[in-house]
DNA sequence: ATGAAGATGAAT
DNA sequence: TTCATCTTCATC
């Protein structure tokens, strides 16, 4: 497997996002696939950065090809990888990932056994890859980070984002097709 | 200084 | 469907 090229997120989120499935994510060495996502751009009214940066989003106007992990309902971290230019804050949120490395690790993060129940949700996967607030900025082409490229085109599946009236012709979500480790179906 | 809401998850 | 849990940010 080869690492992904540092040009990669150097452009929309809308384009990162459905290029990330199927792409390795290893923190520290566990984690697998990314089997579903969700973009982020600075007019989705659902984005941190749609009302201007913040003490907490700002490394989503910074440069590309960085963490933005967010505390969620003062209970999870949520994973994010930051795309396009400096001062276009985008985003794709990491919202499953099919367990392969370090299943032991992770099942002892999570208190659980089952794979399926490891990393089928972005709070999940934190918890299981061992993601916090220390990791916000930090790059993706160094440790304790590992991004690899896909080696196939897997089949993608994607869909709108429910419960909004802005954009709701465009597609926000991608997934695996048919993974049995997403945080939910795939709708259309 | 204060309060309402939140890119969730687990249990009921 | 409810609730845990607490930071963030807008408003006062």
């Amino acid at each position: 497997m080869s690492p992904l090229p540092p040009e990669f997120f150097a452009r929309s989120a809308h384009d990162v996002a459905p290029e990330l499935i199927g792409v390795t994510l290893l923190v520290d060495g566990a984690g697998g696939p990314i089997v579903e996502v969700e973009a982020y751009d600075q007019d989705d009214p659902a984005s941190h950065s749609f009302r201007g940066p913040t003490p907490r989003n700002a490394v989503m106007f910074g440069p590309p090809g960085v963490a933005y992990v967010y505390r969620s309902y003062g209970i999870h971290w949520c994973l994010n990888f930051v795309c396009d230019a400096p001062g276009r804050a985008e985003a794709v949120l990491i919202r499953a990932v099919r367990p392969e490395h370090g299943l032991e690790r992770m099942r002892a993060r999570r208190g659980l056994e089952r794979e399926r129940d490891l990393c089928s949700g972005p709070g999940k996967l934190c918890q299981a890859l061992g993601v916090t607030n220390e990791h916000d900025g930090l790059p993706l082409d160094a440790p304790p980070f590992e991004l690899f490229a896909r080696t196939g085109i897997p089949e993608v599946a994607s869909g709108t984002r429910i419960g909004l009236s802005v954009a709701a012709d465009r597609v926000w979500r991608y997934g695996l097709a048919g993974s049995p480790f997403l945080s939910r179906p795939l709708g259309r």
